[in-house]
DNA sequence: AGCCAGGCTAAGA
DNA sequence: TCTTAGCATGGC
């Protein structure tokens, strides 16, 4: 089945790289290749239209919607841009170099879960262990373009034992994410009702699970609950918060970057957020002379 | 071949 | 309250 969406201003190819998602793989022809809920789907993105194909054949309708939730094509960016603090010009920049980024809707729990594995971790490391998780305790599905897995459910997860897990190379990250399939599946941890509870209700309800700090929390948050203000701070972040607005400060601890986020950047802060990581890895990328540029952050 | 990654926890100052 | 080691693994 196959369809097209109007998109006038979205970037699928920034949208799916941009460290939110970690299950989808490019082809050569441009398109992304993942798995959504149960089912495998194919996305290209041509001008202004997002064409997608999924593996099976069920309600047209109800297909379309579900992707576009999930790009978070429901939502109106300009909408969400003219939020941002208009005296910006390097957010403004961000934006503009990254026009069409949107935050993803993804399952909680799949979000939840890769990002427990994400700590300390690349993403091509954490795409790695996504990979295992789905292929090994994952249901496969069918597709013209191969087999894939859905993402094992909580209730799954809580059945194995931290050496399976460990087998999965996610190291001291096994017994965490042990921990929260079980506290999902047992329902110490309502994570159905996180999206509907108050932000720092529901910060609160996914800290409960060890391992899930403020940043792991945050990621959750926004990149699958509709948390649009949650601002995960990791090492990029830190970096492009420092370098645009504490240039030279020697001391600003953790503390006082968040609450400079949180009074900052706005309602859709989360968004903002998205633009200054893609925009800080691609200084990274697009940096001359690495022998002599390569800098850690003070 | 080390070094260091998209952190959290717990210990110690 | 703030700083720091330790954790496990793979990419560069």
């Amino acid at each position: 089945m196959t369809g097209r969406i109007n998109a006038p201003d979205f970037a699928l190819a920034d949208t799916l790289q941009s460290g939110q998602a970690f299950r989808w793989n490019s082809d050569p022809d441009g398109g992304f290749v993942g798995v959504i809920g149960r089912q495998v789907w194919r996305l290209r993105q041509q001008r202004n239209l997002v064409l997608w194909e999924a593996a099976d054949e069920l309600d047209h309708a109800h297909q379309e919607n579900m992707i576009r939730r999930y790009l978070g094509l429901d939502m109106d960016l300009a909408t969400i841009l003219a939020t941002f603090p208009s005296d910006d010009g390097g957010l403004a920049d961000a934006v503009r170099l990254h026009c069409g980024l949107r935050i993803l809707r993804q399952d909680p729990w799949e979000c939840l879960a890769s990002f427990i594995a994400s700590s300390t971790k690349q993403i091509v490391q954490i795409r790695q262990i996504v990979a295992l998780l789905a292929q090994r305790h994952g249901d496969p599905l069918d597709s013209p373009w191969g087999v894939f897995h859905t993402f094992p459910h909580a209730d799954k997860l809580a059945g194995l034992t931290e050496a399976a897990l460990r087998d999965c190379k996610l190291g001291f990250r096994a017994k965490y994410l042990l921990a929260a399939a079980r506290m999902v599946s047992d329902g110490s941890v309502r994570l159905d009702l996180v999206p509907s509870m108050e932000p720092a209700v529901a910060q609160a309800e996914l800290m409960k699970i060890p391992g899930v700090g403020e940043k792991i929390a945050s990621c959750a948050l926004l990149f699958s609950c509709g948390f649009d203000a949650a601002f995960p701070i990791d090492i990029w972040i830190e970096r492009a918060l420092r370098r645009m607005y504490f240039p030279r400060k020697k001391k600003v601890n953790a503390r006082q970057l968040r609450a400079f986020t949180r009074s900052y950047f706005g309602p859709y802060a989360g968004w903002a957020q998205q633009y200054l990581f893609c925009d800080e890895r691609r200084r990274g990328r697009t940096k001359t002379t690495p022998s002599v540029t390569r800098r850690s952050a003070r």
